[in-house]
DNA sequence: CAAAACCATGACACAATTGGAATAGTCGGG
DNA sequence: CCCGACTATTCCAATTGTGTCATGGTTTTG
């Protein structure tokens, strides 16, 4: 995951300074990455700014710092449009904070756009499940120092279910999401928006 | 997640070539870790080598490539038990592999640093419960291009309720393990080994 | 009132990691 | 005969991670 692309997406939502995208990953934004530094905001920020995708207007707050209010241009636009539009290769681990990224941004996606998006994501954890169905354990080691083998057995076990648990609530979830949308694209143009 | 724990631990199980560890990361290891390269296996390997961590056993094989099987060092052990039993700072994001990458070494703990190791997870993953229990949602925006509330919003809620569920059974998961860690502690001493 | 926490930016730096491509050769199977 | 599995290694650019230093105002809270 590129910070880059969780930025524009952020900013195209509405503009903000480095603090606030800051504070942004801490909290709403803190399922799409973790641990991210002041430092990498602004280093991130001022890259993006070189390379034109965004730029900045000063808000002076009288008696405080000046604060810089962040904005994408037309550049940057394309570049997060082609990526959050672009292929999707799902990541080995399904938890992996891809997907949600992406899906963050679902608003700037056309339907049928989520609508793949969600199939291949799909495709791909459930031939994951057909392969992996079956717990393989691989029997033959000989640690070389003290191991607990009925511990590390049970640990690995409940590892394992709760692993698969995952993964089928995952999949679960994403068809269900994929239904809605499915049913949208088909009759959403007519729907009037609500009351 | 450092490349070079997950290493150490998987030799220490049973000693093997780069292309192996490569073919674990694939396989049984792939909730480790995402997408690693031949490269990353080598280089940490060569690295971890000069550092005195593994050696190396030449492994013939006539006609063929010669294979090199590599084999923790004392100090690599000391190294990787001090990780392993070291202080655990849990990441941002709970779906990060962190605990799963210890929990799979959980055979090289002691039964009481494992309990800890568990305390410490669940009590901040309860805490962020506590804390981020209700949705709060960030109303105020004013996106710059065409953005599908409608879709936008039936997205996040889903996505929500799908991070709330994933961290609930998380956190059930870990709790049910911790009291059977618990209960082990208590009368594992005098328990006999099986038949 | 004093300490802590929040608001705000940004340079600099080094280590480490990532992701990818390129190179080279054997062996077994279809 | 071609392809996939097996085995190893090197190089590179781009990112990330982490942390430090510097600066200084405002608000909350104990």
């Amino acid at each position: 995951m590129k910070l880059e692309h969780i930025l524009l997406g952020v900013l195209l939502e509405h503009p903000s300074t480095g603090y606030d995208l800051k504070k942004f990953l801490d909290n709403h934004g803190r399922f799409m990455r973790s641990n991210t530094q002041m430092s990498q905001v602004y280093r991130s920020l001022g890259l993006m700014e070189s390379q034109g995708l965004v730029t900045h207007t000063v808000d002076r707050r009288p008696g405080a710092q000046d604060a810089k209010t962040y904005r994408v241009t037309d550049e940057g636009t394309a570049m997060f449009l082609d990526w959050l539009t672009g292929p999707y290769t799902p990541p080995t681990r399904f938890q992996d904070p891809e997907l949600t990224v992406r899906l963050s941004f679902a608003g700037f996606m056309g339907r049928e756009e989520l609508a793949s998006l969600l199939d291949v994501e799909i495709r791909t954890r459930q031939d994951e499940i057909a392969q992996y169905r079956q717990r393989d354990r691989r029997e033959d080691w000989d640690p070389a120092i003290a191991f607990d083998e009925e511990l590390a057995e049970s640990v690995k076990e409940r590892l394992h279910r709760m692993g698969s648990a995952g993964m089928d609530a995952h999949v679960a979830a994403l068809t269900e999401l994929r239904a809605e949308v499915r049913a949208g694209v088909l009759d959403s143009a007519p729907i009037l928006k609500g009351p």
